[in-house]
DNA sequence: TTTTGACACTCTCAACGGGAGAGTGCTAAA
DNA sequence: TTTAGCACTCTCCCGTTGAGAGTGTCAAAA
């Protein structure tokens, strides 16, 4: 039986010329050759040795080359090894941690902490910054407010648990005084704060039924409406993005066609959702590679994400958007620790 | 003294040549020559006799040609005096109205219906849809309420006159009961409700001093921060966009370089805003045909805009950013009756 | 005086064809 | 097992060339 390197585990020095292989290209981006490999290690190995061993890696799906005749570049695989089994993952310094936490501002009301942590992270990655916007699934309320604005308008504002305030206009069959929508309200309020909305929503829902006070309609709407929001309001299915613009100068995806593609993915939603809903589940940082994340305009970036939690609850997750071919060494840090960061400005505590 | 027609008026068949040229540039896309300009018009006249034609319209700035021996395209004062001059204004037929008046659901919450009115500008234009957010600047308060979420965290929820409502979390520096906090939006609402913000904050502020009230403190800091709200909050200052990929499937802008150049633009919004501010100044429908609009990435772009008024009054601009080659005689209309929509579903009885 | 046909000229664009450079695979020797 | 050598392949750049489109001009025609 003929010895095979295909499938077999590899030998060290393999491993370390991958390695080796995988940072010059991060860094270079342009694909690396036998000879410069052999400059750039310190095993002292000529460029023909160094290709027996590219060929091997190549068999094993962990690296490519563009055309015949360049260098080889990693392939999805190949990133995923490398991350997973070969990277040391850098301390992020004291400095940039810093910055990080000083951008954080947990006096500011969540939307503009999280925008400011988008783009924090675009800046800082030089990559596209995401931010999911948390899920509302299992907020309860914390207070109700009915506000005449005219005859058979009212405005009723939903104080959830957490720093989020959701305010809806209503339109009424008939007007309701002043009077009766406190009444209203302090009704709701006595009866129902700090019940898990998503639970409790049919109780209540069949309990208003019953009562049949002669609000009971905008009581009901905002019931409803709390669980439409919970469902399908800005609390849920929405994300912020920043830095988009940075994708334009990765070589690449230079060309236009393919940024469309990209931009209109971003745009739409959908997709990017999907990926993000994946992600956090996962519990944890999530790195999806190339043609890892399903979705073929996608092939050519790599998504880092992690999920970011306050008062132990996981609200949501951010990351950054990048070409596969990014400083996953410092891009993780980053993504992790301003996960852990954006939970405790979060924290309601503080 | 030689007769010269530079500087002089131009004869009525320069004119339609002139207006046969733009035409077709903007439904072809392609520098249009004396040939095809000769095949194409109904004047019987020669290649030769059309050159000496366009000789002239280039001296005085209406074209130009790429390069020597491509036909002439349009410049910027060129388009300028086909919009002001020269073009007849479709009447947008009235299945696209319809189209129009359905997306407009009047019943919507103010964001999303500028959400859909910016999508939909974008979707039909083909270009890139803007909608500026209203400008909070003559607004009064209807309703003020405190709401107390621990010892020291206070929302504060103000209501605008129209449909808009602001929320801001302040810190207090003492814990506030329920009660007191109660007392506190009884007596904001019973002092101050209607009244002009911008013109009476020194005023109201004043007189929350001189009243030494125990919740002083909490009231100053929410007129404050309704005054501030008013200057820098979301309501002032910022615009939504959509469809942005559209203009990058425009041939004239199909360079990276460029492109990103206008994104960043676009994500910067402090160029965007100052042009926008500019046409809402101008109280009508407003045309920036490429360099005019004093930006130089805005050189191949012209940006079609229309204020949008309800209730009487301005609240902002919208409109589309496409290439300086777009169908101005669908874009204009579209614009046009697209703010007369908005402001109709905005009006506060609809 | 205006219009036209004719002609030379200019410029772009696409195709072609080296030549340099980089990197490979293979083979035979160390 | 490693290495030197060699032939080979591929990209990229550059200059050339020819076709095509359109121009400007000038002298003749209207």
């Amino acid at each position: 039986m003929p010895k095979s390197k295909t499938h077999k585990e590899l030998s060290e020095r393999s491993v370390h010329l991958f390695k080796a292989l995988v940072e010059h290209y991060i860094n270079q981006g342009q694909p690396v050759g036998s000879r410069t490999l052999a400059r750039e290690t310190d095993l002292d190995l000529s460029p023909a040795t160094i290709r027996n061993v590219m060929a091997d890696l190549e068999d094993m799906g962990l690296i490519t080359s563009p055309h015949t005749s360049s260098g080889r570049i990693p392939t999805a695989k190949g990133y995923r090894f490398f991350v997973d089994s070969l990277m040391r993952i850098d301390k992020l310094d004291s400095a940039e941690m810093k910055r990080i936490a000083s951008e954080l501002d947990p006096g500011a009301d969540i939307k503009s902490l999280l925008e400011r942590t988008s783009s924090m992270l675009s800046e800082i990655t030089h990559l596209a910054g995401i931010v999911m916007l948390p899920r509302t699934e299992h907020k309860s309320l914390q207070h109700v407010e009915f506000v005449k604005l005219s005859d058979n308008r009212v405005l009723v504002i939903l104080v959830m648990s957490d720093r989020e305030v959701q305010n809806r206009i209503i339109q009424t069959a008939k007007p309701y005084s002043t009077a009766e929508l406190q009444r209203a309200s302090n009704y709701v309020n006595s009866h129902f704060i700090g019940k898990d909305l998503n639970n409790v929503r049919e109780d209540i829902l069949r309990e208003l039924q019953k009562a049949k006070d002669d609000v009971n309609h905008v009581m009901q709407t905002a019931i409803e409406m709390a669980g439409s929001a919970i469902i399908k309001g800005d609390g849920h299915g929405d994300y912020l993005m920043a830095g988009q613009t940075n994708l334009m100068e990765v070589a690449e995806l230079c060309d236009v066609d393919k940024l469309k593609r990209l931009f209109e993915i971003f745009s739409q939603k959908r997709d990017i959702l999907h990926l993000l809903d994946q992600a956090i589940h996962a519990r944890g940082l999530q790195i999806f590679i190339g043609e890892e994340s399903g979705y073929e305009v996608l092939d050519a970036c790599s998504v880092v994400t992690s999920p970011y939690e306050a008062d132990g609850e996981i609200l949501g997750v951010l990351g950054v958007i990048g070409p596969t071919r990014m400083p996953y060494e410092r891009v993780i840090p980053i993504v992790d620790v301003t996960a852990k960061m954006l939970g405790t400005a979060l924290n309601s505590d503080s």
